[in-house]
DNA sequence: GCTTGTCTGTATGTTAGCGCACAAACAGGC
DNA sequence: GCCTGTTTGTGCGCTAACATACAGACAAGC
Protein backbone atom coordinates (compact mmCIF):
# COMPACT_ATOMS: atom_id res chain seq x y z
CA UNK A 1 0.00 0.00 0.00
CA UNK A 2 1.66 3.18 -1.05
CA UNK A 3 0.34 6.61 -0.94
CA UNK A 4 -1.66 8.46 -3.21
CA UNK A 5 -0.45 9.47 -6.24
CA UNK A 6 -0.61 13.17 -6.31
CA UNK A 7 -3.13 14.57 -8.91
CA UNK A 8 -2.16 18.25 -8.02
CA UNK A 9 -4.80 20.02 -9.67
CA UNK A 10 -7.78 17.80 -9.61
CA UNK A 11 -10.36 16.50 -7.80
CA UNK A 12 -11.01 12.38 -7.78
CA UNK A 13 -14.72 12.74 -7.32
CA UNK A 14 -14.84 15.15 -10.23
CA UNK A 15 -12.85 13.23 -12.26
CA UNK A 16 -14.44 10.32 -11.88
CA UNK A 17 -17.96 12.07 -13.56
CA UNK A 18 -18.32 11.68 -16.94
CA UNK A 19 -16.63 14.45 -19.23
CA UNK A 20 -19.59 16.79 -20.45
CA UNK A 21 -20.82 16.46 -16.54
CA UNK A 22 -17.56 17.51 -15.02
CA UNK A 23 -17.08 19.71 -17.62
CA UNK A 24 -20.40 21.25 -16.81
CA UNK A 25 -19.75 21.59 -13.21
CA UNK A 26 -16.32 22.93 -13.66
CA UNK A 27 -17.68 25.94 -15.62
CA UNK A 28 -19.58 27.01 -12.62
CA UNK A 29 -16.75 26.75 -9.69
CA UNK A 30 -14.02 28.92 -9.50
CA UNK A 31 -10.63 28.33 -8.25
CA UNK A 32 -9.82 29.31 -4.80
CA UNK A 33 -6.59 29.48 -2.51
CA UNK A 34 -7.72 28.04 1.21
CA UNK A 35 -5.13 29.36 4.01
CA UNK A 36 -4.05 27.63 6.52
CA UNK A 37 -6.75 27.33 10.20
CA UNK A 38 -9.02 29.27 7.93
CA UNK A 39 -12.47 28.18 9.05
CA UNK A 40 -14.77 27.65 6.20
CA UNK A 41 -17.86 25.87 8.03
CA UNK A 42 -19.37 26.95 11.95
CA UNK A 43 -21.36 23.88 13.00
CA UNK A 44 -25.26 24.87 12.81
CA UNK A 45 -25.31 27.22 10.87
CA UNK A 46 -25.85 27.76 6.86
CA UNK A 47 -23.43 26.47 4.33
CA UNK A 48 -22.10 29.20 2.31
CA UNK A 49 -20.40 27.39 -0.49
CA UNK A 50 -19.42 24.08 -1.63
CA UNK A 51 -15.64 23.34 -2.28
CA UNK A 52 -13.68 20.38 -3.73
CA UNK A 53 -10.11 19.85 -2.35
CA UNK A 54 -7.46 19.56 -5.19
CA UNK A 55 -4.40 20.62 -3.42
CA UNK A 56 -5.27 21.81 0.34
CA UNK A 57 -7.39 19.29 2.30
CA UNK A 58 -10.03 20.15 5.58
CA UNK A 59 -10.43 19.14 8.82
CA UNK A 60 -14.32 18.35 10.20
CA UNK A 61 -14.55 18.59 13.77
CA UNK A 62 -17.23 18.36 16.34
CA UNK A 63 -17.97 20.87 19.30
CA UNK A 64 -17.90 19.23 22.46
CA UNK A 65 -18.51 21.19 25.78
CA UNK A 66 -17.96 24.90 24.67
CA UNK A 67 -14.42 24.63 24.35
CA UNK A 68 -12.62 21.66 22.40
CA UNK A 69 -13.54 19.61 19.98
CA UNK A 70 -12.95 16.07 17.97
CA UNK A 71 -11.72 15.61 14.42
CA UNK A 72 -14.96 13.39 12.86
CA UNK A 73 -13.64 13.46 9.15
CA UNK A 74 -10.93 14.58 7.18
CA UNK A 75 -11.56 15.77 3.37
CA UNK A 76 -8.51 15.99 0.73
CA UNK A 77 -9.13 15.86 -2.77
CA UNK A 78 -10.87 12.80 -2.53
CA UNK A 79 -13.82 14.57 -1.20
CA UNK A 80 -15.89 17.20 -1.19
CA UNK A 81 -16.92 19.72 1.78
CA UNK A 82 -21.06 20.23 2.00
CA UNK A 83 -22.41 16.38 1.68
CA UNK A 84 -25.25 16.90 3.71
CA UNK A 85 -26.75 18.73 1.00
CA UNK A 86 -27.00 15.70 -1.61
CA UNK A 87 -30.04 15.19 1.58
CA UNK A 88 -31.62 18.57 1.20
CA UNK A 89 -30.15 20.15 4.46
CA UNK A 90 -28.23 23.26 4.22
CA UNK A 91 -26.81 23.13 7.79
CA UNK A 92 -23.12 22.55 8.42
CA UNK A 93 -23.04 19.42 11.11
CA UNK A 94 -19.68 20.54 12.21
CA UNK A 95 -16.65 22.79 11.99
CA UNK A 96 -14.69 22.98 9.07
CA UNK A 97 -11.39 23.72 9.16
CA UNK A 98 -8.87 24.22 6.78
CA UNK A 99 -5.70 21.87 7.98
CA UNK A 100 -3.40 21.81 4.80
CA UNK A 101 -2.98 25.12 2.68
CA UNK A 102 -4.05 24.68 -0.82
CA UNK A 103 -6.17 25.00 -3.26
CA UNK A 104 -9.81 24.08 -3.95
CA UNK A 105 -12.74 24.55 -6.20
CA UNK A 106 -15.74 26.61 -4.86
CA UNK A 107 -19.37 26.44 -5.98
CA UNK A 108 -22.21 28.17 -5.13
CA UNK A 109 -24.91 26.29 -2.75
CA UNK A 110 -28.01 27.76 -5.29
CA UNK A 111 -25.83 26.47 -8.72
CA UNK A 112 -24.22 23.28 -6.80
CA UNK A 113 -28.23 22.25 -6.08
CA UNK A 114 -28.98 23.18 -9.96
CA UNK A 115 -26.10 20.69 -11.06
CA UNK A 116 -27.01 18.16 -8.56
CA UNK A 117 -30.30 17.77 -9.76
CA UNK A 118 -29.07 17.59 -13.76
CA UNK A 119 -26.46 14.76 -12.99
CA UNK A 120 -27.01 11.38 -11.89
CA UNK A 121 -23.61 10.54 -11.80
CA UNK A 122 -22.86 13.50 -9.50
CA UNK A 123 -25.50 12.11 -7.51
CA UNK A 124 -24.02 8.58 -7.41
CA UNK A 125 -21.00 9.65 -6.82
CA UNK A 126 -21.68 11.86 -3.93
CA UNK A 127 -24.00 9.12 -2.65
CA UNK A 128 -21.51 6.85 -2.22
CA UNK A 129 -18.79 9.25 -1.18
CA UNK A 130 -20.97 10.29 2.01
CA UNK A 131 -21.79 6.38 2.87
CA UNK A 132 -18.06 5.95 2.84
CA UNK A 133 -17.46 9.43 5.25
CA UNK A 134 -20.39 7.59 7.38
CA UNK A 135 -18.49 4.25 7.88
CA UNK A 136 -15.01 6.55 8.49
CA UNK A 137 -17.20 8.44 11.44
CA UNK A 138 -18.25 5.30 12.97
CA UNK A 139 -14.64 4.06 12.68
CA UNK A 140 -12.79 7.45 14.28
CA UNK A 141 -15.30 6.80 16.97
CA UNK A 142 -13.92 2.91 17.73
CA UNK A 143 -10.87 4.15 17.04
CA UNK A 144 -10.87 7.32 19.45
CA UNK A 145 -12.69 5.16 22.14
CA UNK A 146 -10.04 2.07 21.92
CA UNK A 147 -6.26 2.95 20.85
CA UNK A 148 -3.73 4.36 22.40
CA UNK A 149 -2.79 7.82 21.12
CA UNK A 150 0.68 7.14 19.68
CA UNK A 151 -1.65 4.94 17.49
CA UNK A 152 -4.19 7.01 16.82
CA UNK A 153 -1.30 9.73 15.80
CA UNK A 154 0.10 7.20 13.22
CA UNK A 155 -2.96 6.45 11.78
CA UNK A 156 -3.62 10.58 11.55
CA UNK A 157 -0.51 11.07 10.20
CA UNK A 158 -1.62 8.28 7.26
CA UNK A 159 -4.37 9.78 6.52
CA UNK A 160 -3.06 13.13 6.25
CA UNK A 161 0.13 12.17 4.54
CA UNK A 162 -2.63 10.64 1.76
CA UNK A 163 -4.42 13.98 1.38
CA UNK A 164 -1.06 16.52 1.12
CA UNK A 165 0.60 15.27 -1.25
CA UNK A 166 3.97 15.71 0.03
CA UNK A 167 5.89 14.27 2.83
CA UNK A 168 6.33 17.11 4.48
CA UNK A 169 3.30 19.21 6.09
CA UNK A 170 2.58 21.75 8.94
CA UNK A 171 0.80 20.66 12.45
CA UNK A 172 1.62 21.77 15.79
CA UNK A 173 1.47 19.74 18.69
CA UNK A 174 -0.87 21.30 19.87
CA UNK A 175 -3.11 21.45 16.98
CA UNK A 176 -2.86 18.46 17.00
CA UNK A 177 -3.93 17.47 20.54
CA UNK A 178 -7.35 19.62 19.94
CA UNK A 179 -8.06 17.13 16.74
CA UNK A 180 -7.09 13.68 18.43
CA UNK A 181 -8.91 15.17 21.65
CA UNK A 182 -6.14 14.98 24.11
CA UNK A 183 -3.89 17.36 26.16
CA UNK A 184 -0.61 18.41 24.41
CA UNK A 185 1.69 16.76 26.00
CA UNK A 186 0.23 13.57 25.40
CA UNK A 187 1.07 14.53 21.70
CA UNK A 188 4.79 15.57 22.51
CA UNK A 189 5.14 12.01 24.11
CA UNK A 190 3.86 10.13 21.24
CA UNK A 191 5.43 12.13 18.53
CA UNK A 192 8.81 11.76 20.59
CA UNK A 193 8.22 7.96 20.66
CA UNK A 194 7.76 7.66 16.35
CA UNK A 195 10.69 10.32 16.08
CA UNK A 196 12.61 7.54 18.02
CA UNK A 197 11.56 4.99 16.03
CA UNK A 198 12.73 7.11 12.64
CA UNK A 199 9.44 6.99 11.43
CA UNK A 200 9.24 10.89 11.58
CA UNK A 201 10.97 14.31 12.27
CA UNK A 202 9.45 17.21 12.83
CA UNK A 203 10.63 20.48 13.89
CA UNK A 204 8.62 23.60 14.81
CA UNK A 205 5.08 22.36 13.37
CA UNK A 206 6.66 20.90 10.58
CA UNK A 207 6.25 16.92 10.43
CA UNK A 208 8.02 15.22 7.84
CA UNK A 209 7.47 11.51 7.40
CA UNK A 210 10.70 9.30 6.93
CA UNK A 211 9.02 6.05 7.03
CA UNK A 212 5.49 5.38 5.68
CA UNK A 213 5.43 1.66 6.09
CA UNK A 214 6.65 1.71 9.68
CA UNK A 215 4.03 4.16 10.40
CA UNK A 216 1.23 2.08 8.67
CA UNK A 217 2.77 -1.15 11.30
CA UNK A 218 2.41 1.69 14.45
CA UNK A 219 -1.40 2.78 13.40
CA UNK A 220 -4.00 0.77 14.70
CA UNK A 221 -5.96 -1.70 12.11
CA UNK A 222 -8.44 1.21 11.82
CA UNK A 223 -6.72 3.23 8.72
CA UNK A 224 -6.13 0.09 6.94
CA UNK A 225 -9.62 -0.82 7.70
CA UNK A 226 -11.06 3.28 6.30
CA UNK A 227 -9.12 2.07 3.40
CA UNK A 228 -10.55 -1.01 2.70
CA UNK A 229 -13.65 0.97 2.71
CA UNK A 230 -13.07 3.43 0.38
CA UNK A 231 -11.74 1.31 -1.97
CA UNK A 232 -14.36 -1.21 -2.07
CA UNK A 233 -17.32 1.38 -2.04
CA UNK A 234 -15.02 4.48 -4.27
CA UNK A 235 -12.73 2.18 -6.37
CA UNK A 236 -9.24 1.82 -6.16
CA UNK A 237 -6.59 4.66 -5.22
CA UNK B 1 -38.81 17.46 28.61
CA UNK B 2 -41.01 14.59 28.98
CA UNK B 3 -40.31 11.20 27.60
CA UNK B 4 -41.52 10.63 24.00
CA UNK B 5 -45.37 9.86 24.25
CA UNK B 6 -45.93 6.32 23.33
CA UNK B 7 -47.33 5.47 20.05
CA UNK B 8 -47.20 1.50 19.93
CA UNK B 9 -48.20 0.16 16.73
CA UNK B 10 -46.53 3.11 14.55
CA UNK B 11 -43.03 4.39 13.43
CA UNK B 12 -42.62 8.00 13.50
CA UNK B 13 -40.98 8.35 9.76
CA UNK B 14 -44.07 6.16 8.08
CA UNK B 15 -46.49 8.61 10.55
CA UNK B 16 -45.12 11.70 8.55
CA UNK B 17 -45.50 10.86 5.40
CA UNK B 18 -48.40 12.30 3.61
CA UNK B 19 -51.80 9.22 3.52
CA UNK B 20 -51.24 7.97 -0.26
CA UNK B 21 -47.61 7.29 0.34
CA UNK B 22 -48.09 5.80 3.62
CA UNK B 23 -50.63 3.55 2.52
CA UNK B 24 -48.78 2.35 -0.58
CA UNK B 25 -45.68 1.74 1.25
CA UNK B 26 -47.38 -0.57 4.27
CA UNK B 27 -49.43 -2.75 1.84
CA UNK B 28 -45.92 -3.85 0.65
CA UNK B 29 -44.68 -4.38 4.64
CA UNK B 30 -45.25 -7.13 6.78
CA UNK B 31 -45.15 -6.96 10.29
CA UNK B 32 -42.82 -8.63 12.02
CA UNK B 33 -41.62 -9.86 15.82
CA UNK B 34 -37.99 -9.01 16.66
CA UNK B 35 -36.47 -10.69 19.91
CA UNK B 36 -33.86 -9.71 21.77
CA UNK B 37 -30.71 -9.97 21.26
CA UNK B 38 -31.07 -10.95 17.69
CA UNK B 39 -28.80 -10.01 15.12
CA UNK B 40 -30.31 -8.67 11.80
CA UNK B 41 -27.38 -7.35 10.08
CA UNK B 42 -23.74 -8.26 9.89
CA UNK B 43 -21.14 -5.43 9.26
CA UNK B 44 -20.35 -5.80 5.87
CA UNK B 45 -23.18 -7.78 4.39
CA UNK B 46 -25.59 -7.73 2.01
CA UNK B 47 -28.78 -5.59 3.56
CA UNK B 48 -31.32 -8.69 3.89
CA UNK B 49 -34.54 -6.37 4.80
CA UNK B 50 -35.16 -2.87 5.43
CA UNK B 51 -37.61 -2.31 9.25
CA UNK B 52 -39.31 0.24 10.50
CA UNK B 53 -39.24 -0.55 14.37
CA UNK B 54 -42.57 0.24 15.95
CA UNK B 55 -42.48 -1.39 19.61
CA UNK B 56 -38.73 -2.85 19.40
CA UNK B 57 -35.79 -0.97 19.18
CA UNK B 58 -32.33 -1.56 17.33
CA UNK B 59 -28.64 -1.02 18.34
CA UNK B 60 -26.34 -0.67 16.02
CA UNK B 61 -22.63 -1.65 16.45
CA UNK B 62 -19.38 -0.97 14.61
CA UNK B 63 -16.86 -3.80 15.24
CA UNK B 64 -13.50 -3.59 16.64
CA UNK B 65 -10.30 -5.71 16.70
CA UNK B 66 -12.32 -8.78 16.17
CA UNK B 67 -13.53 -8.89 19.26
CA UNK B 68 -15.10 -5.80 20.88
CA UNK B 69 -17.46 -3.48 19.66
CA UNK B 70 -18.94 -0.16 19.81
CA UNK B 71 -22.65 1.26 19.98
CA UNK B 72 -22.60 4.02 17.53
CA UNK B 73 -26.49 4.60 16.75
CA UNK B 74 -30.10 3.45 18.25
CA UNK B 75 -32.93 3.19 16.30
CA UNK B 76 -36.30 3.32 18.27
CA UNK B 77 -40.07 3.77 16.54
CA UNK B 78 -38.79 6.99 15.46
CA UNK B 79 -36.36 5.84 12.52
CA UNK B 80 -35.42 3.16 10.18
CA UNK B 81 -32.63 0.37 10.01
CA UNK B 82 -31.48 0.38 6.20
CA UNK B 83 -31.17 3.46 5.46
CA UNK B 84 -27.76 3.42 3.43
CA UNK B 85 -30.02 1.89 0.59
CA UNK B 86 -30.68 5.67 0.06
CA UNK B 87 -27.30 6.48 -1.01
CA UNK B 88 -27.15 3.16 -3.13
CA UNK B 89 -25.04 0.96 -1.15
CA UNK B 90 -26.70 -2.49 0.51
CA UNK B 91 -23.50 -3.08 2.10
CA UNK B 92 -24.64 -2.75 5.86
CA UNK B 93 -21.68 -0.61 7.55
CA UNK B 94 -22.34 -1.75 11.06
CA UNK B 95 -23.56 -4.71 13.27
CA UNK B 96 -27.50 -4.40 13.91
CA UNK B 97 -28.98 -6.24 16.82
CA UNK B 98 -32.42 -6.24 18.66
CA UNK B 99 -31.77 -4.48 21.62
CA UNK B 100 -35.67 -4.37 23.14
CA UNK B 101 -37.89 -6.71 21.78
CA UNK B 102 -40.55 -6.06 20.12
CA UNK B 103 -42.34 -5.66 16.67
CA UNK B 104 -41.33 -4.04 13.97
CA UNK B 105 -42.51 -3.58 10.11
CA UNK B 106 -40.59 -5.42 7.47
CA UNK B 107 -39.81 -4.65 3.60
CA UNK B 108 -37.95 -6.10 1.36
CA UNK B 109 -34.75 -4.41 -0.27
CA UNK B 110 -36.13 -4.54 -4.02
CA UNK B 111 -39.59 -3.49 -2.89
CA UNK B 112 -38.49 -0.68 -0.74
CA UNK B 113 -36.02 0.82 -3.28
CA UNK B 114 -39.06 0.67 -6.09
CA UNK B 115 -40.92 2.46 -3.36
CA UNK B 116 -38.17 4.55 -2.30
CA UNK B 117 -37.84 5.83 -6.50
CA UNK B 118 -41.97 6.33 -6.25
CA UNK B 119 -42.36 8.73 -3.14
CA UNK B 120 -40.33 12.14 -3.04
CA UNK B 121 -42.06 12.80 0.53
CA UNK B 122 -40.31 9.45 1.43
CA UNK B 123 -36.97 10.01 -0.08
CA UNK B 124 -36.90 13.61 1.38
CA UNK B 125 -37.86 12.26 5.24
CA UNK B 126 -35.32 9.31 5.14
CA UNK B 127 -32.49 11.76 3.96
CA UNK B 128 -33.08 13.97 7.12
CA UNK B 129 -33.20 11.25 8.99
CA UNK B 130 -29.89 10.38 7.62
CA UNK B 131 -28.34 13.65 8.21
CA UNK B 132 -29.80 13.47 12.26
CA UNK B 133 -28.17 9.71 12.46
CA UNK B 134 -24.69 11.30 11.10
CA UNK B 135 -25.07 14.11 13.64
CA UNK B 136 -25.91 11.65 16.27
CA UNK B 137 -22.47 9.55 15.64
CA UNK B 138 -20.60 12.36 15.64
CA UNK B 139 -21.94 13.11 19.10
CA UNK B 140 -21.45 9.89 20.07
CA UNK B 141 -17.75 9.65 19.40
CA UNK B 142 -17.48 12.64 21.14
CA UNK B 143 -19.33 11.60 24.29
CA UNK B 144 -17.26 8.33 24.36
CA UNK B 145 -13.87 9.95 24.33
CA UNK B 146 -14.56 12.97 26.74
CA UNK B 147 -17.06 12.24 29.34
CA UNK B 148 -17.29 9.61 32.21
CA UNK B 149 -19.03 6.03 32.36
CA UNK B 150 -21.82 7.53 34.39
CA UNK B 151 -22.62 9.98 32.67
CA UNK B 152 -22.81 8.31 29.18
CA UNK B 153 -24.74 5.55 30.96
CA UNK B 154 -27.05 7.97 32.33
CA UNK B 155 -27.27 9.13 28.69
CA UNK B 156 -27.60 5.79 27.51
CA UNK B 157 -30.60 4.54 29.46
CA UNK B 158 -32.42 8.28 28.54
CA UNK B 159 -31.87 7.36 24.84
CA UNK B 160 -33.55 3.62 25.59
CA UNK B 161 -36.40 5.26 28.12
CA UNK B 162 -37.03 7.33 24.73
CA UNK B 163 -37.72 4.31 22.58
CA UNK B 164 -38.60 1.35 24.76
CA UNK B 165 -41.76 3.43 25.53
CA UNK B 166 -41.73 1.78 29.00
CA UNK B 167 -40.19 2.30 32.59
CA UNK B 168 -38.72 -0.60 33.03
CA UNK B 169 -36.39 -2.42 29.89
CA UNK B 170 -34.32 -5.40 29.84
CA UNK B 171 -30.17 -5.13 29.95
CA UNK B 172 -27.67 -6.59 31.68
CA UNK B 173 -24.44 -5.05 32.67
CA UNK B 174 -22.46 -7.16 30.63
CA UNK B 175 -24.59 -6.23 27.76
CA UNK B 176 -24.20 -2.33 28.75
CA UNK B 177 -20.36 -3.17 28.89
CA UNK B 178 -20.45 -4.16 25.19
CA UNK B 179 -22.78 -1.50 23.90
CA UNK B 180 -20.57 1.61 25.75
CA UNK B 181 -17.16 -0.48 25.12
CA UNK B 182 -16.25 -0.40 28.98
CA UNK B 183 -15.43 -3.03 31.44
CA UNK B 184 -18.29 -4.69 32.87
CA UNK B 185 -17.04 -3.66 35.99
CA UNK B 186 -17.66 -0.07 35.02
CA UNK B 187 -21.30 -0.47 34.51
CA UNK B 188 -21.66 -1.81 37.81
CA UNK B 189 -20.05 0.92 39.56
CA UNK B 190 -21.78 3.42 37.20
CA UNK B 191 -25.25 1.64 37.88
CA UNK B 192 -24.76 1.38 41.42
CA UNK B 193 -23.89 4.87 41.82
CA UNK B 194 -27.08 5.95 39.74
CA UNK B 195 -29.15 3.56 41.78
CA UNK B 196 -27.82 5.28 45.36
CA UNK B 197 -28.80 8.45 43.83
CA UNK B 198 -32.16 6.65 43.04
CA UNK B 199 -32.82 7.69 39.86
CA UNK B 200 -32.56 4.17 38.49
CA UNK B 201 -33.47 0.55 39.91
CA UNK B 202 -32.05 -2.39 38.86
CA UNK B 203 -32.43 -6.66 39.14
CA UNK B 204 -30.62 -8.98 37.25
CA UNK B 205 -31.20 -7.17 34.40
CA UNK B 206 -34.18 -5.40 34.47
CA UNK B 207 -33.48 -1.79 34.83
CA UNK B 208 -35.99 0.96 35.81
CA UNK B 209 -35.98 4.42 35.52
CA UNK B 210 -36.94 6.14 38.53
CA UNK B 211 -36.16 9.43 38.57
CA UNK B 212 -36.02 10.89 34.58
CA UNK B 213 -35.22 14.69 35.48
CA UNK B 214 -32.15 13.15 37.92
CA UNK B 215 -30.59 11.09 34.84
CA UNK B 216 -30.94 14.10 32.32
CA UNK B 217 -28.84 16.16 35.03
CA UNK B 218 -26.27 13.37 35.55
CA UNK B 219 -26.54 12.37 31.47
CA UNK B 220 -23.90 14.64 29.69
CA UNK B 221 -24.95 17.37 27.78
CA UNK B 222 -24.77 14.73 24.61
CA UNK B 223 -28.52 14.14 25.29
CA UNK B 224 -29.76 17.05 25.57
CA UNK B 225 -27.62 18.19 22.65
CA UNK B 226 -28.86 14.96 20.13
CA UNK B 227 -32.51 15.92 20.62
CA UNK B 228 -32.47 19.24 19.94
CA UNK B 229 -30.75 18.34 16.63
CA UNK B 230 -33.67 15.82 15.98
CA UNK B 231 -36.31 18.18 16.74
CA UNK B 232 -34.34 21.09 14.62
CA UNK B 233 -34.34 18.57 11.36
CA UNK B 234 -37.29 16.28 11.82
CA UNK B 235 -40.03 18.12 13.76
CA UNK B 236 -40.98 18.01 17.36
CA UNK B 237 -40.84 15.25 19.27
C1' DG C 1 -33.34 -30.02 46.90
C1' DC C 2 -29.43 -29.80 44.31
C1' DT C 3 -26.83 -28.34 40.45
C1' DT C 4 -25.66 -25.29 36.89
C1' DG C 5 -25.43 -21.14 34.60
C1' DT C 6 -26.22 -16.25 34.76
C1' DC C 7 -25.83 -11.97 36.89
C1' DT C 8 -23.94 -8.72 40.20
C1' DG C 9 -20.67 -7.04 43.79
C1' DT C 10 -15.97 -6.56 45.59
C1' DA C 11 -10.88 -6.51 45.81
C1' DT C 12 -6.00 -5.68 44.17
C1' DG C 13 -2.62 -3.97 41.50
C1' DT C 14 -1.57 -1.46 37.02
C1' DT C 15 -1.58 2.15 33.55
C1' DA C 16 -2.73 5.61 30.15
C1' DG C 17 -3.90 9.90 30.20
C1' DC C 18 -5.12 14.15 32.98
C1' DG C 19 -4.13 18.90 35.14
C1' DC C 20 -0.87 21.98 36.20
C1' DA C 21 3.43 24.18 36.23
C1' DC C 22 7.72 25.48 34.43
C1' DA C 23 11.89 25.47 31.56
C1' DA C 24 14.25 25.45 27.27
C1' DA C 25 14.60 26.21 22.37
C1' DC C 26 13.56 28.81 18.59
C1' DA C 27 11.75 32.54 15.18
C1' DG C 28 10.49 36.98 13.85
C1' DG C 29 9.94 41.90 14.55
C1' DC C 30 11.84 46.13 15.95
C1' DG D 1 21.00 42.24 19.36
C1' DC D 2 17.19 42.20 22.28
C1' DC D 3 12.47 41.14 23.28
C1' DT D 4 8.30 38.66 22.73
C1' DG D 5 5.47 35.03 21.37
C1' DT D 6 5.37 30.34 19.81
C1' DT D 7 6.61 25.68 20.14
C1' DT D 8 8.45 21.77 22.44
C1' DG D 9 10.23 19.08 26.50
C1' DT D 10 10.00 17.56 31.44
C1' DG D 11 8.26 16.68 36.11
C1' DC D 12 4.79 15.45 39.65
C1' DG D 13 0.73 14.06 41.72
C1' DC D 14 -3.89 12.31 40.54
C1' DT D 15 -7.71 9.46 38.77
C1' DA D 16 -10.67 6.98 35.70
C1' DA D 17 -10.57 2.97 33.74
C1' DC D 18 -8.00 -1.33 32.93
C1' DA D 19 -7.06 -6.65 33.80
C1' DT D 20 -7.90 -10.29 36.59
C1' DA D 21 -9.90 -12.94 40.00
C1' DC D 22 -13.29 -14.49 43.07
C1' DA D 23 -17.52 -14.70 45.85
C1' DG D 24 -22.29 -14.18 46.64
C1' DA D 25 -27.07 -13.94 44.84
C1' DC D 26 -30.46 -15.59 42.11
C1' DA D 27 -33.19 -18.42 38.51
C1' DA D 28 -34.26 -22.37 36.08
C1' DG D 29 -34.00 -27.24 35.14
C1' DC D 30 -33.66 -31.87 36.57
Amino acid sequence: MSSIPAVPAANRLLNALPDTDREHLLAHCESVELIFAEVLYLAGTKIPHVYFPTSSFISLVTPVDGDTGLEVGLIGNEGILGITLILGVDIAPFQALVQGAGSALRISVPVFLQELERSRPLQQELKRYLYVSMSQLAQTAACNRFHLVEARLARWLLMTHDRAHADTFHVTHIFLAYILGVRRVGITKAALSLQAQKLISYRRGDITVLDRSGLEAAACECYRTERATYERILGTY
